[in-house]
DNA sequence: TTCATTTTAAAACGATCGTTTTAATCAAAC
DNA sequence: GTTTGATTAAAACGATCGTTTTAAAATGAA
């Protein structure tokens, strides 16, 4: 979808908005107001609420699944289709999507904490974009980790998985605890620190959750 | 606080409705039908809504941090003060945490879904009830698990905590998608397995976290 | 029974919600 | 200049929100 002027510039009012209350939480109003458009503006442009945040989702997340998927096959190409060190392939989920969050908008991370607190609510059309989102990437990151790991069971890999989305999106919508837990050592801007520590906890978990030993 | 029989029924009506729709898209009056009582009644018997969704944390937390500083105490204690292993830490944070919340209601997981995402939702409030639940025990967590790493940099201990706490927090608010990355094989109600795969996970995280190269 | 206190009930409070309607304004094509 | 279509503006829609008020009912002590 091509998107106005107008569309952008109550995106990225909506980012403030939807990241500050969430999805029930935030008013249309707040966001119109913000955007200096009229209130009617939403629905006009858009049709509803709902379909605000699914073009806000949309418009930041398709390149960042584009770039993923071009650097998955890239690596893939480069090693004769062999399995990729897991590093490799979780560096790559990781670090296209926080570098792009966190550099687009150098304050407050705000699609970041919007599009997370939004995917846990849990609402049908929530998980309706969340499906949309993934469906195309979700088969090929899981079959790369998968090899990676050297097929394990299947069961280790659904933990794997589901301990992973926990941590990225934590992440998201929790970054500014960083801030709070190191007393301000570390800074919330540096996504190289951020991916290397997280990519680092992410692939040793994976391994170690590969190799919790059956209880039966 | 003492708790009445009607506070506790309106406290786990509070439970669904706050775990199906966040805090700030939870309805008193729906929380008031689901309890059998009159709607001006959380307002009689808790002041609030806030006051009510306080109360419904302390309720379940206070316990199971008893239990987490007395297996901590125990555990320190039979062996003479010197680190743990740092998997011992880890469970004895995890498995109170979940046996309890996964236990208690066997269906659905209402406390612990609703105590997630009231937690990512940085009500100002929700931060000072987070500080609450965890000024007590937090500092004696950090100090084991900091011991059990051989006290790294205090910036490896900040990244291992904050994506300690996303792991547990994304469990608790997203525990179903377990069910769904795994096709249904795992069993949401299997604590033990649970428990056992996600303190491998997390402990195998700190350590590599811990061992990340500083770029200077 | 009487009285004081606690608890419930019903109704209304003011505020805000997402959305729709109606009319005005603007832009470009003819 | 006129007309057509797209966009903006203002106002109102019905619904729901958390809370408060007022009064009735229940409870227990004297």
């Amino acid at each position: 979808m091509k998107l106005t002027e107008t569309q952008i510039k109550i995106i990225e009012a909506a980012e403030i908005e939807f990241a500050e209350m969430g999805y029930a939480g935030a008013s249309i109003r707040e966001i119109t107001n913000r955007a200096g458009v009229n209130i009617a503006a939403i629905n006009y442009h858009f049709g509803s609420k709902e379909a605000l945040f699914k073009e806000m989702v949309l418009y930041h997340i398709e390149p960042i699944n584009q770039v993923r998927m071009t650097l998955l096959a890239d690596a893939l190409a480069n090693n004769d289709s062999k399995p990729l060190p897991l590093e490799e392939v979780v560096d790559i989920i990781v670090r296209p999507l926080l570098a792009a969050l966190i550099s687009e908008s150098c304050n407050d991370f705000h699609f970041m904490r919007a599009m997370g607190k939004g995917m846990v609510e849990e609402r049908s059309f929530m998980k309706d974009l969340q499906q949309d989102m993934l469906k195309e990437i979700m088969p090929k990151f899981i079959s790369a980790i998968s090899n990676s790991l050297g097929n394990p069971q299947f069961d280790k890999i659904a933990y794997g998985i589901h301990f992973l989305t926990c941590c990225i999106i934590g992440e998201m919508m929790q970054h500014t605890r960083l801030a709070m837990v190191s007393g301000g050592t570390i800074d919330l801007n540096d996504i190289d620190g951020l991916v290397d520590h997280l990519v680092a906890f992410i692939s040793a978990g994976l391994k170690a959750v590969s190799e919790v030993k059956p209880i039966n």
